[in-house]
RNA sequence: GGCGCUAUCGUCUAGGGGUUAGGACGUGAGAUUCUCAAUCUUAAAACCCGGGUUCGAUUCCCGGUAGCGCUACCA
C-alpha cells in the first residue's frame, strides 16, 4: 500500500498547477486520549473556517492513535460527536473514507516502515545503535556546559554495510534522520518567517528502536509488526521500533496532500524538525499556522483544574453550539474593524482569516462565552429550548420520566415555565434551579430566610398580608387568571392603604418565597395551570401557597 | 540552563509614526419595571520597562523583564 506513494499517479498533475489554484487540504489530527478541550476544538474549527472558505476545499480528519496505551476508540466517538455537535463536519476521515486513507495512523504503520526504509537506502537516515544509558549521559553532559541537548551524531558515520550486519543480527537500534547543517526557516501565516538554527535540531530519530523489555508501546507495535511480517512472508524478525509522531505526521500531511498545517502553537519547536523530514523527502513544505494557547484566569494553560473545559461540560451545561463556536471563534480572531462580535458560522466562513489570527496567548473568559449564550438563548427556537431543558427537568424530578407520555397540558405549560425562566439564566442547566418557585415553595422557608427579613418585618406589611389573604380567602372556587389577580392586588392596595414595593414585595413572597421574580401576569396562571396537572412534583396554586404562608406568618 | 514564541483597559481585541487609542465582556451609575433578570443610556478602565531611529514613538529596531511553549527512542 506504500507503493502508490513513491509512485505518485498525482503528483505530476500538481506540480504543473499553480500553487494558488492548488485546492486547499486541510487536517485536524486528534489523538483520542480524552474528551475534546477548548483549545482543540477551537483548531478545528479554524481549520474548518479555512476548508469552507473555498469552494474545492478539504477538511480532512486523522486519528493520531499511535500512542496505544493511551487512545481509546470510545474517546474518537466522542471527539467526532462533539465535533459533529459544533457543526464540524469532515470531506475525509475514518468514517467519511477518502482517497488518501486510512485515517488511523494506527493502520499505517506498514507507510511509515516503508519510508523509513527508503530514506536509509538513500543515505538520508541512518541507524542509531546508541544506549539509553549513554545518550542520558550526552544530555546530561550538553546540559552542564549550557548547550543545546542534541544528538551528538556518535553513529552518524558508521558505514552502511556495518551498519545493516549489525541490525540483521538483531541488534536494537533507531532510525536517525541526517538533518543537513543549515538554518532551518519556514513561514507561518499567524507569525510570519520563523527561523531555528540546525544546531538546535540535531538528528532526531525517527523510528524507534524495538525495546524488549520496557515501553509496552514499543512492544505492541514489534508485536504487530512481526506479525504482518510473517503473514507477508518477510523478514522473521525486525529490530526497529514504534515510528516518531514528527515523523508519521509528515508522511501523513505530504501523502494526504495537506496545503496548510493548521494546530496549537506547542507545536512550533517541532516545526523545523518537520521541516527537515519534508527535506529529506524531497517534498514541499505546507503553510503553517500555529494557533496561540488558550489560558485559564490565572495565566496557565488551560486545563481541567480550571472546571469546564471539555465540550461535552459545555454541551451538559446547556451552552449551545452556536454561543461557543461563536466564543472560540473570537479567541484570537478578530474581523477587520473589531466591533462585531455575533457571528453565524456563514458570517465566519466569509470574515474568517488566518493572517488575522493573534499570535499572543488568550485568556479563556466563562462570562463572555455565558453573554454571548444568553444572546443565543433568546435567539432560539423556543422548542428547540424546551428540547434541551428537558433531561435537566426531569433528572430534578419535576416532570415524569416519561415524558414522551406527558400529556399535552403539561408539555404546553412546561413550555411557557421555560419561556417565563430562559431571560433569567445564561445556560440552560441553570432552568431547575429558578422553578424551584413552581415546584419547591417553602412557606416556612421563606419566612426564615434572612433575605426577607427586611420586606416581612416592614411596618407595612402586616395590613398587606392580612388583607391579602382575606381577599384569596373570600374568593369564590375557580382558578385565579392574571386579571383577577391583578385586580385583587388593587384592593389590596385601597384597603391597607399601601403602594409600590411596600405593597408588592410581600404579595410576591407569600407567592414564590422571594422578593424578586416574574411578572404576576404571567406567573399566576403558570401557579394555577400546574396546581391542576398531574406532575411528580404538585405545584402549589395559589390559595395553597396563601393558606401556608399564613400558617406561618400571622 | 538552551532555543522559540508573545506583550494595548481586569479579560477578549481593533488600530497604527502625529488618534479624544475604538468595540465587546465584566464592573459602577442612571432609565424602565412592583421586584429581580432582560433591555436602553452612561462612567471608570490600557499601549510592560530602557535605549535607539525620527521633527515626533504606543506603533519601527535593539536590549531587558515577564508569561507561555519546546527542550525524549511522548503525541
Amino acid at each position: 500500500m506504500s507503493e502508490n506513494v513513491s509512485n505518485p499517479s498525482a503528483k505530476s498533475k500538481s506540480a504543473k498547477t499553480p500553487a494558488n489554484s492548488t485546492p486547499v487540504r486541510v487536517r485536524f489530527a486528534p489523538s483520542p486520549t480524552g474528551h475534546l478541550h477548548v483549545g482543540n476544538a477551537r483548531t478545528a474549527l479554524f481549520n474548518w473556517l479555512v476548508a469552507r472558505q473555498s469552494s474545492d476545499g478539504v477538511n480532512v480528519l486523522r486519528i493520531e492513535d499511535t500512542d496505544v496505551a493511551r487512545s481509546e476508540a470510545r474517546y474518537e466517538d466522542q471527539l467526532v460527536e462533539d465535533l459533529k455537535w459544533m457543526g464540524i463536519d469532515f470531506d475525509e476521515g475514518p468514517n467519511e473514507g477518502g482517497d488518501y486513507g486510512p485515517y488511523r495512523q494506527s493502520d499505517r504503520l506498514e507507510i511509515y516502515r516503508d519510508y523509513a526504509e527508503q530514506l536509509l537506502s538513500e543515505g538520508k537516515a541512518y541507524l542509531c545503535f546508541c544506549s539509553d544509558e549513554l545518550l542520558e549521559a550526552d544530555r546530561q553532559s550538553a546540559m552542564a556546559e549550557q548547550r543545546q541537548p542534541v544528538y551528538v551524531g556518535r553513529c552518524r558515520s558508521i558505514a552502511p554495510e556495518e551498519a545493516s550486519r549489525r541490525r540483521a543480527s538483531g541488534v536494537p537500534c533507531a532510525v536517525r534522520l541526517r538533518v543537513p547543517e543549515h538554518p532551518i526557516r519556514f513561514h507561518d501565516l499567524v507569525r510570519g518567517a520563523i527561523e531555528f538554527p540546525s544546531e538546535v535540531v540535531g538528528d532526531i530519530v525517527i523510528v524507534r528502536s524495538a525495546k524488549p523489555g520496557p515501553g509496552p508501546e514499543g512492544e505492541s507495535f514489534v508485536a504487530e509488526l512481526m506479525a504482518s511480517e510473517v503473514a507477508s512472508g518477510a523478514l522473521a524478525q525486525n529490530v526497529l521500533g514504534m515510528p516518531i509522531y514528527n515523523f508519521v505526521v509528515v508522511i501523513d500531511d505530504v501523502l494526504m496532500k495537506i496545503t496548510h498545517v493548521i494546530r496549537g502553537d506547542d507545536h512550533v519547536s517541532n516545526t523545523p524538525k518537520q521541516v527537515a523530514v519534508y527535506e529529506a523527502l524531497g517534498m514541499p513544505v505546507p503553510e503553517f499556522a500555529h494557533l496561540s494557547t488558550i489560558l485559564g484566569a490565572d495565566r496557565e494553560r488551560l486545563s481541567k483544574r480550571h472546571g469546564a473545559t471539555s465540550i461535552v461540560s459545555f454541551r451538559e451545561m446547556g451552552v449551545l453550539p452556536e454561543a461557543l463556536v461563536n466564543y472560540l471563534a473570537l479567541l484570537g480572531w478578530a474581523p477587520t474593524g473589531g466591533t462585531k462580535e455575533i457571528f453565524s458560522p456563514a458570517e465566519l466562513i466569509a470574515e474568517f482569516d488566518l493572517s488575522r489570527v493573534t499570535p499572543s496567548p488568550a485568556v479563556f473568559d466563562m462570562e463572555k462565552l455565558y453573554w454571548l449564550n444568553r444572546h443565543y438563548l433568546k435567539q432560539a427556537a423556543p422548542e428547540r429550548i424546551v428540547a434541551l431543558a428537558l433531561p435537566d427537568f426531569v433528572k430534578a424530578g419535576y416532570l415524569p420520566n416519561a415524558i414522551g407520555e406527558a400529556s399535552d397540558e403539561v408539555r404546553q405549560w412546561f413550555a411557557r415555565v421555560v419561556a417565563l425562566l430562559v431571560p433569567y439564566v445564561d445556560r440552560l442547566e441553570q432552568l431547575p434551579e429558578k422553578a424551584k418557585i413552581f415546584f419547591a415553595y417553602d412557606a416556612a422557608g421563606a419566612v426564615a430566610n434572612p433575605d426577607n427579613a427586611e420586606v416581612l418585618g416592614a411596618a407595612s406589611c402586616a395590613a398587606v398580608l392580612q388583607a391579602f389573604y382575606g381577599k384569596v380567602r373570600s374568593e369564590q372556587a375557580g382558578k385565579f387568571t392574571a386579571e383577577r389577580f391583578k385586580e385583587i392586588i388593587n384592593e389590596v392596595k385601597a384597603e391597607a392603604a399601601v403602594k409600590g414595593k411596600d405593597l408588592f414585595h410581600p404579595i410576591r413572597t407569600v407567592m414564590t418565597g422571594s422578593h424578586s421574580g416574574p411578572d404576576f401576569d404571567k406567573l399566576i396562571p403558570l401557579l394555577e395551570d400546574g396546581a391542576a396537572l398531574p406532575l411528580p412534583v404538585h405545584v402549589k396554586s395559589v390559595r395553597e401557597r396563601v393558606e401556608e404562608f399564613a400558617g406561618v406568618k400571622i
